[in-house]
DNA sequence: CTATTTTTGTAATGATCATTACAAAATAAA
DNA sequence: TTTATTTTGTAATGATCATTACAAAAATAG
């Protein structure tokens, strides 16, 4: 393959302009910035992703996407499948400070641009959708070996959990204090007793 | 009083420009779209409110504070103290599909400016608390007199609907479907029984 | 070594942004 | 009327934005 070869890995510079946006999502977020935060000048950055700024947004979203996937492999391993989605929302509370502060993209970024860009807003909410469809396949698996006694549809259970992850994501940026989160997601996870 | 009479009611001025910030955030709405919102000229805007842009954003958001406290007044000729709030949850699912988008131009502050704006992320999050406050008031008096049986501590109740809050108004951009609402709405207000 | 191809950094480019300057308009006071 | 004062609409202003143009750099292929 001929050409100078490239200093910058496309995945590592999806990751760095991600980790830029989730803080200060797309509108807040300027072409110098992502620059500086991959290390890529505007002529690198528009040779990689010729869609420029919004594909390399759309990039750090699905990144979500595909995180999501491993998440649901590790489901699949476990025996009580809602144990692991309890852990998770268990462990938000240990967060650091500017986790906290972050969220989470995909709650972002459908606050964001819901009446701004409805392509990318029905993007963060089809992971959200995503979401939910794992958390119902895996409260429908706990229901039927007797790890949820509730007898709430496993449909309704999951969405009460993509409720309570977008809301988490907002009282952690007022409260990120590790108490009051495991008080307040220990309270939220009663429903799957 | 000397001068040229005003045309545009500060109030009202307002009122349009938060219409437009409620739907589009800050950073996506421009003063060219105020100045189409309003009727009022970039002249008249920066007469009217010497801190520009911000300072209009600023006035849009802090009626919400004025709102609440309408809505504190409401309470307190209440009885069942918590009555008027389980049913304000419920009426959610009965709005239109236009204020399901729009979401809470609070919780929208406290996702956008988080990491980009300090002073008004605070102000967006002092807002929640104060409604965090209320709930936790409403909630101590309705468990005094009887009215909720749940021994929990009206602090944690009122900090798991100000959670419910931010996670519906995610929710109901996904699902703006008055029955799907409605049956997570209900589901979340169990607590309060 | 030469030609070709791709990446890179920098420096235009043109659009859009928030803000300001300013003169005409419209009132009250004198 | 005349003068003073405030509002209004429009047209600069200068900054910043996303994007593009382009030439140097760095590799491969012949």
């Amino acid at each position: 393959m001929k050409g100078r070869p490239n200093i910058h890995d496309d995945q590592e510079l999806v990751l760095k302009a991600q980790e830029v946006f989730w803080q200060r999502g797309y509108h807040a977020t300027s072409l110098s910035d992502l620059s500086t935060a991959t290390g890529a000048g505007a002529g690198s950055l528009y040779n990689t992703f010729k869609g420029g700024k919004k594909e390399l947004f759309r990039k750090a979203l699905q990144q979500r996407s595909a995180d999501l996937l491993t998440f649901k492999q590790k489901l699949e391993q476990s025996e009580n499948q809602v144990a692991p989605i309890k852990q998770f929302f268990l462990d938000i509370a240990d967060a650091d400070p500017i986790t906290h502060q972050k969220g989470c993209i995909v709650v972002n970024t459908l606050t964001e641009m819901t009446c701004v860009d409805e392509d990318l807003k029905q993007e963060a909410a089809e992971i959200l959708t995503e979401t939910e469809k794992l958390y119902k396949q895996a409260i429908a698996h706990a229901q039927k070996h007797g790890y949820i006694a509730s007898k709430t549809p496993a449909d309704t259970l999951a969405k009460y959990l993509v409720t309570f992850w977008c809301g988490l994501n907002a009282l952690r940026r007022i409260y990120p204090d590790k108490k009051v989160l495991k008080r307040q997601i220990a309270l939220q996870l009663q429903v799957l007793d």
